[in-house]
DNA sequence: GCCAACGTTGGC
DNA sequence: GCCAACGTTGGC
């Protein structure tokens, strides 16, 4: 089981719209950094749903329910790919970013060294504590 | 609104 | 192959 962080703008594509969808492809990410970790993950990884720019925090749990496939919003041919996501559930208290930077367990968060990466890897340990914050 | 980070593009 | 120019993301 490994553990994931995506973004997305919440006036784009939010935590509660996926809700009402009931989870959603992945698409539109152009990346190569997030396509390889995208590539990387498997069904039933666990996944954080990050709300960035007007919102920037931590909104919920989602799960890998179908792994890696050609990006159905991507020319033919392109490298690009897309995962399927499902809601797992919110988080009883959004975390903020700054209480991600503000916690000493989080200092490796590859979301703070990497703030523009919008497909991340979360450590299990970090995985467990951002919940914690998070309330669950 | 600004700016830092950083990826991509294209001229040489 | 290098690097300047440019575009995008996202925090502040």
């Amino acid at each position: 089981m490994n553990y994931w962080l995506v973004k997305s703008e919440p006036e784009a594509y939010s935590w509660q719209q996926f809700l009402a969808d009931d989870g959603t492809p992945w698409t539109g990410v152009r990346n190569y950094q997030a396509r390889n970790n995208l590539n990387l993950m498997r069904p039933g990884d666990q996944v954080l749903f990050y709300h960035s720019v007007s919102e920037k925090a931590v909104v919920g749990v989602a799960e890998v329910a179908a792994p890696a496939a050609p990006d159905a919003t991507a020319e033919a041919g392109s490298p690009w790919v897309a995962v399927a996501l499902r809601p797992v559930q919110p988080l009883p208290r959004p975390v903020p970013l700054a209480a991600l930077k503000a916690d000493a367990r989080l200092a490796g968060l590859a979301l703070l060294r990497q703030s523009r990466l919008s497909v991340l890897p979360v450590q299990p340990d970090e995985f467990e504590r951002i919940l914690a914050l998070g309330g669950l």
